[in-house]
DNA sequence: ATGGTGGCGCGGCCA
């Protein structure tokens, strides 16, 4: 059986609602991961999404952060505060749904090298490896996916120069992010044969997109049973170019399970 | 070094 999971940082899903119906009509994802919903658990927009054929899980707060998974078939297992991670706001969001065990982020994103939030984020994401390292030992099947607010390696940065050291690319998050794939998490992305400068983020100022200056910072991690079965990685830009979108391009992955 | 844009919410923070 084949299944279809994607990721997307919408910034804003009172904004974006109708990008996402569209997006789910139009990809037919067996799953979508969102962060940055920036919307209380009373305003989620359950019904609207429930109307399309889906199911919905969302841990959200004022403004800030907010996660949701949005799927076809029923969730289980639910956490949104995983053991030692205590970090007061909504980032997370493990779930399970059909073989697959699902845990979505939203990394912290840092702000500076070298600020407190910078600390803040190698501390959440060394918290956060913990709960991953006990999620992969009671799931074989296992997808760790969002927005990781790091760029891998310099393939994945528009002007590897111009962001040298600086956040979403210094040696120290990326050590962090090495530290979670040698756990036993795979970079599906880069299984298959991609076009140079591929991005999934772009910045809102000037004319960013038009002029590819992004970095690949949405990502999905499958433990290595499950990427052994992976059959494609990919970047969709198509939401980027429309009016008022958000900042990141939905990534989907599909997978033989 | 700064500013450029967008979302929230109505001033300033965050990305």
């Amino acid at each position: 059986m084949q299944v279809k999971i994607a990721t997307w940082n919408v910034n804003s899903l009172k904004v974006r609602l109708p990008q996402v119906l569209d997006w789910l009509a139009a990809n037919a994802p067996d799953v979508l991961c969102l962060q940055e919903t920036k919307l209380t658990d009373d305003n989620f927009p359950a019904a609207d999404i429930e109307a399309v054929g889906y199911r919905v899980v969302f841990a959200g707060e004022k403004t800030y952060n907010g996660v949701a998974v949005i799927a076809r078939h029923p969730l289980a297992d639910i956490v949104t505060d995983p053991p030692g991670l205590d970090d007061g706001q909504r980032r997370v969001l493990a779930v399970t749904s059909g073989h697959l065990r699902i845990l979505n982020l939203y990394v912290v994103n840092g702000q500076e090298v070298g600020s407190d939030k910078y600390a803040w984020k190698l501390e959440w994401l060394s918290r956060i490896s913990r709960y991953i390292k006990s999620q992969l030992k009671e799931h074989d099947h296992l997808v760790v996916l969002g927005d990781f607010n790091i760029a891998p390696d310099d393939r994945d940065v528009h002007d590897p120069e111009a962001w040298h050291e600086r956040i979403l690319c210094s040696t120290p998050e990326r050590q962090a992010l090495g530290a979670l794939l040698d756990l036993g998490l795979v970079d599906t992305f880069r299984l298959f044969e991609q076009e140079e400068k591929s991005f999934s983020w772009w910045d809102y100022r000037a004319a960013a997109f038009r002029r590819n200056l992004g970095l690949r910072i949405d990502l999905i991690l499958a433990s290595r049973s499950l990427a052994a079965g992976c059959t494609s990685c990919r970047i969709d830009k198509k939401p980027r170019r429309l009016e008022r979108p958000s900042d990141h391009a939905p990534v989907i992955a599909e997978f033989a399970v």
